[in-house]
DNA sequence: CCTATAAACTAATATCGTTAGTTTTATATT
DNA sequence: AATATAAAACTAACGATATTAGTTTATAGG
């Protein structure tokens, strides 16, 4: 990883993604702002190599968190990676969102890799083709729905957040038995 | 609604939340941009008016969509009404989301309010307690995943999203059986 | 040592949010 | 109706931002 996406990315950990300006990030090298041209493509160009360089961590995560798993044991643990990549980077992870306009390729690509990681561990259920498409569908939606509103502060209620977390996958892992045929 | 309100809403769904500027709404409104300060404090304050806004909004629908039902059928109602909601006004559910520093009286009682909406539909399955916290912390989950997801052109593949929708309903509401008792 | 490439710089421009102070418009009161 | 008050518009100006253009410095490779 380069030395400005890093400092790029412990701003947005730090400070939100907004927080990452051409300012801030050459006040934070020492550098003025019109030298960063030289890297990328101006403030869309560096959402793009944020995006593509979280995406790459992420889908890291996940592989690691599915290997030698099957079935509950790596949905709880692509879940809990998944979960724990946004708790430690959720500046980065705001950045890996699909943004409009972005259409690059290494996108695409990554988001298809990720989506992937998914389809492979349901195949572990016999879930396949469309099925395992739209409970992909439902799987992402739930995690990220879980990471973002958590991220947000949108959960109010003083009440264990990693509970709620394993009692929708168990919920949602005891309705997945029930699309296998 | 206030003009001013409608004419940001517009700005917001057509074109993004972050398109809705002070210039932006100064040129839509016919007004020199510091002329909107006699109506809300600045930039920040124009957040939180939509954010209240959508809220409210989005608090109608789903009480409306909950009305005389129970179980799956007022499961399946609020889904629908809050996925609605999301594709017809992207931008403004975009500012209803938490942003740092929104600790506005008003976000937070409308934000209990739609808890409020989820808890007492689980008490018509028998969930009460902490398992409604977590149930809904789960369901909110899976629509906010969901409907941002798709929002963002997330989902890549050309299948069925409607269909996704009810596929991952029906995983939930199997699996929100096995808390009851 | 010379040269070519990368990467920094300064200077300048347009846009944005914001503040201050002023003027116009609308409302309400006598 | 005339006037006082409040609401809402305006102009002018400042600081911060992204961006472009043109220039200078550093760094390698031959």
């Amino acid at each position: 990883m380069t030395t400005i996406i890093k400092a790029a990315v412990d701003i947005a950990d730090a400070l939100g993604l907004e927080a990452v300006t051409l300012a801030t990030l050459a006040k934070k090298l020492n550098i003025r702002p019109p030298s960063l041209y030289n890297h990328f493509d101006g403030l869309p160009g560096l959402r793009i190599e944020l995006a593509i360089h979280g995406l790459e961590e992420l889908r890291g995560s996940l592989m690691n968190a599915a290997i030698g798993r099957s079935e509950d044991d790596a949905i709880y643990s692509i879940a809990d990676a998944y979960i724990a990549f946004v708790r430690k980077h959720p500046g980065l992870y705001e950045a890996t969102l699909p943004a409009p306009g972005n259409e690059d390729d290494r996108l695409q690509q990554l988001g298809s890799d990720i989506v992937h990681i998914f389809t492979r561990v349901l195949q572990s259920y016999g879930i396949e083709g469309d099925a395992a498409i739209h409970t992909t569908r439902g799987l992402r939606s739930l995690l990220h729905g879980f990471a973002s509103l958590e991220a947000k502060g949108g959960f109010g209620i003083p009440l264990d957040l990693d509970v709620s977390i394993k009692q929708m996958l168990h919920i949602f892992l005891v309705g997945i038995r029930s699309v296998k045929e």
